[in-house]
DNA sequence: ATTTGTGCAAAGAGTTTGCAACCAT
DNA sequence: ATGGTTGCAAACTCTTTGCACAAAT
């Protein structure tokens, strides 16, 4: 079992559920996956290309698990699909392309700023912050000017 | 009828539509709702409460037509839902409210700083952005300090 | 008059849930 | 053994669509 494999199955049981098989299918998924953002359904798609013994329903009742023990983040994109990615904690926001919805992490985050204005200028109490930016990847504006 | 009524009619007759009962419904709802931000759920809920000639599909077909147009604006939330608010031409970004989902606007935006960011670490070419932060408002702090 | 728009009902996509059987610890 | 977990099917929510009739310019 990998390390980050463990790191689960600690969590899991400190949150009191188990590393089932189905649950490994899950995480086998979203850490394998070329794909840096996931749906419930492409990762669905995943499990039946390669006949994966793992119903939809579980898949949605899974992600909801994990994502409360944190071993998952979930990004809802602007399209209004549901997106999730492994949590490995380092905090990051996203590239997302228009044309192939494929996402790209960059380092980058106003949060700093974001939050002097905040307190500046508002009465506002912030908890999280969501920032994406949407374009055209590298491959796509390649094939987007040859069309 | 209203200057930004004017507009809208101009608007949609420059891309080939009428200026209806029910559009104008809509837009209305928008124009005076105390929310920033409405889904269509919300909106279709104050036509009912209000009795108007107004039917759900019709808010549906009529958002899509009003945002084709350019006069309304679509936010997807965080949590999958869609909103809409009404075009001002005034570039901004959400505080949304995580207990009464209610959004203030504010005026700092991010833009710059990403640009550059992004011109000298990525090939990604960006076209648009979103960024929202979710936190508890002045009048929900209150409450929650309360219970 | 003509073309766009509407109401109604039905279909679709994505997601959630109840229940009996099953499995990880 | 037993409490969490799964598969299945059905339900649910949000959104979209086809069609005959209605309305705006």
């Amino acid at each position: 079992m990998s390390h980050e494999m463990d790191h689960c199955q600690q969590r899991l049981k400190t949150m009191g559920y188990k590393l089932t098989k189905q649950r490994k299918i899950i995480i086998d998924i979203l850490l394998s996956s070329r794909k840096h953002l996931m749906t419930a359904g492409q990762i669905y798609e995943e499990v039946r290309k390669n006949n994966l013994p793992l119903n939809f329903s579980t898949v949605y009742r899974n992600l909801e698990t994990l994502l409360e023990c944190g071993l998952i983040k979930k990004v809802a994109l602007q399209d209004g699909t549901a997106s999730y990615e492994y949590n490995r904690h380092d905090h990051h926001h996203h590239l997302i392309c228009l044309h192939c919805k494929d996402a790209e992490m960059i380092d980058y985050c106003p949060y700093n700023e974001i939050n002097r204005h905040i307190e500046e200028h508002t009465n506002f109490f912030p908890v999280e912050h969501r920032f994406e930016i949407y374009g055209y990847c590298e491959k796509c504006r390649e094939i987007i000017k040859r069309d």
